[in-house]
DNA sequence: ACAAAAGTGTTATCAGTACACCCATGC
DNA sequence: GCATGGGTGTACTGATAACACTTTTGT
């Protein structure tokens, strides 16, 4: 079976993935590398993406392009943005790219990101030479995708303050403390810990486990679960005006 | 000048009129409407739309969507979400209605919904037969755009609890009880009017004018106006963790 | 004078913020 | 026994929610 793709229309993705031990958010790259006769005609890092084929909804396109990258399904996937510019893709390196590419000079991306742990991700048998990057410390990119990656961070931001995602970049068993020190990378802020807890804790979705950390050279923690299911039945929409 | 259309790619629009005297939030629509040998084939509703053209950006493109229909410029307006099913035009009165249209059966499309007066827009002079409907009674509707409207009903619903975009859809001048009576028929909920008068009127970028009501047949009552540049002098992200 | 809509105050409860020290564990 | 990170309590302040009657105006 042959797929025909819309030569287009495609589909980025900004991976993030956050890594418990550095305690950094990172983004997930590839590399864009070409030389002729000896000579470095592009270096740089894009998202992963792909055309839509034909037969395919753009969320599917999304779950295969992460598939054929990191092997993983699954995973907390959002639309959050279609960037149409008609100069996106017209940088002198993207140009000097695009000749070797099967690839339309007025494409249209619709952009999604991804929410999973670093770990999960298994780079070496990997032919793309992707890369995890911090989000505050960038490579050199390519086409429009710094300021795909700005936005969907910006979207990232926003969201994990009103809705239970950062759970999704976490460990199914996390301590108290884990989920402090990711909303304070993600956000860029300090967070007072006996009143996070406070809150945290008091959370009926937020449930303690009869477990402790285990391997730890410290005194070990207290686990905790996030029950979606306990979230979902008492999620009720509070309409709180507060521009 | 000849503009090349994009075949495949398209920006339609939700266009939310608010309707100060029926207090109804109305979404405009256009009719679509074909007969051969005194059959009906198609009768039925479709948001405004247009191929985006191959010199413009996504949101010039629902710019001049909108200007063409209402002879508008410079309104709210927001891209929500791009959608792209294959079978997304693939009713059976779509695919009539299609053969008579230059038109790519797989043609993804980007959603934007723009936020204005009902009163602003002269329906008589145009040639599209549009007419206003409430948001809650809307008629039948062609392609996929009944879920495309409810989407965009479902962000505005969201986006107008943290952000004052409620104003876009009132006039320069308005009573506090306006607001209320937006904001109650925007999410469907029961407001307090004692408890939503303090709130509104404790924002210092809700400005009190020296000016009341005027030709209305009962008490009238205190005009107040929205700051845009105390607003944005005074904002900063809060951080409330809310999920 | 009447109808209609505008406008007004108080109290109780809850959530957020600020702040500093002791505790349990592994080494 | 000590270094490390885990864990804890209180007081203040500001916002929200519940609740019913009086005032102003045009007709």
């Amino acid at each position: 079976m042959e797929f025909e793709k819309i030569l287009n229309i495609s589909v980025d993705c900004v991976v993030f993935g956050y890594d418990l031990k550095t305690k950094s958010l990172n983004v997930l790259l590839i590399k864009r590398y070409l030389e002729s006769k000896n000579e470095i005609l592009v270096d740089d890092y894009v998202l992963t993406g792909y055309h839509v084929y034909q037969h395919e909804t753009l969320d599917e396109t999304a779950t295969r392009v992460l598939k054929e990258l990191t092997g993983l399904t699954n995973q907390y996937k959002k639309q959050f943005k279609a960037f149409g510019s008609p100069d996106r893709l017209m940088g002198d390196k993207d140009l000097v790219w695009i000749k070797n590419e099967e690839f339309n000079l007025r494409t249209i991306t619709i952009a999604y990101y991804f929410l999973l742990k670093t770990e999960d991700v298994d780079l070496n048998k990997n032919k793309y030479r992707a890369k995890w990057f911090p989000i505050n410390d960038l490579p050199e990119l390519g086409f429009d995708h710094k300021n795909i990656i700005l936005e969907a961070y910006e979207d990232l931001k926003v969201k994990c303050l009103s809705e239970p995602i950062i759970f999704k970049l976490l460990p199914d068993k996390f301590t108290i403390n884990e989920v402090q020190d990711l909303y304070q990378s993600i956000l860029g802020i300090d967070i007072d810990n006996r009143n996070f807890r406070r809150k945290l804790i008091n959370k009926k979705y937020i449930i303690a486990l009869d477990e402790k950390q285990v391997g730890i050279s410290k005194k070990p923690s207290q686990l905790y679960m996030f029950s979606v299911d306990i979230y979902d039945k008492m999620f009720q929409k509070n309409y709180l005006i507060s521009m």
